[in-house]
DNA sequence: TATTGTTATACTCTATAACTATA
DNA sequence: TATAGTTATAGAGTATAACAATA
């Protein structure tokens, strides 16, 4: 058994690093993670069925109704009708979404560049490659 | 603005395999992740105070005491007056918490073992060193 | 006054399973 | 029979603030 614990305890650490750093800045637009994962997938789409959601965002299909629920709430989505699956649900923003999404997505990405901008483009592509290297283990 | 997401995609997504893989294993002893990470810290120490080990586990206090509270239900740990401080108070593994910590630390670490022991030390120390350089923007 | 840990509150996510309405 | 999404339930972590005991 190699000493794999060094490189374990990096990956745990740089994640909430950075975890830490981006939710932070969520949580001042008013969103929590779920939301903001639903919000940035669904934006610049023409609507998605919940099962596509889910699998873009990880969530099983009861705590997704329930973020769905408190972004209707808000008035920054609808469900409607599928017509092709009468089973099935389309969720789309609604304009207070799409404007949501303009000013969390973007803003979002222009926050995280703050820190990941001091990297050159080749060592953004070092780090990922070895990422790469790691995550195809799992 | 550098296109830095797909390293951010990498990061992201290597840590939730890892933590998907990890979580999976802690939940099968019986344990959750909160849970685990206070019996792995207790281990082989004299005890801690509760102060200590949100440190370590970044818990804030108030999400401790309800671990420890269900710990202490459990009969894994024990809270016993801190001789040096009568405000703070020392948490202990008992018999069962040593045994506990026994039975899931280096069963964990061997499981975790499977996954990285397919990499070379050279690999694993070039993955960290990746990854040291993506924290220190943190 | 400041700190340690507990308590209380309210919210969110997770996992699971049962349920409905369609397919 | 199988699938899409909702509902229900129970559990656990998060954040925050108020509080008692002690420093």
């Amino acid at each position: 058994m190699t000493n794999f614990l060094p490189t374990l305890r990096a990956l745990v650490r740089t994640y909430q690093a950075f975890d830490n750093f981006s939710e932070r800045h969520i949580k001042s637009l008013g969103l929590t993670t779920g939301q903001f994962d639903v919000i940035a997938t669904l934006g610049n789409t023409q609507g998605m069925t919940c099962g596509e959601i889910g699998e873009k965002t990880l969530m099983v299909k009861g705590t997704l109704t329930g973020v769905l629920d408190r972004l209707e709430a808000k008035g920054m989505i609808v469900r409607v009708e599928n017509p092709k699956d009468k089973r099935s649900t389309l969720i789309k923003l609604t304009d207070v979404g799409e404007k949501t999404f303009q000013n969390t997505f973007q803003p979002h990405l222009e926050y995280l560049s703050q820190v990941f901008d001091k990297l050159s483009a080749k060592e953004l592509q070092e780090i990922e490659s070895q990422l790469q290297k790691l995550y195809q283990l799992f």
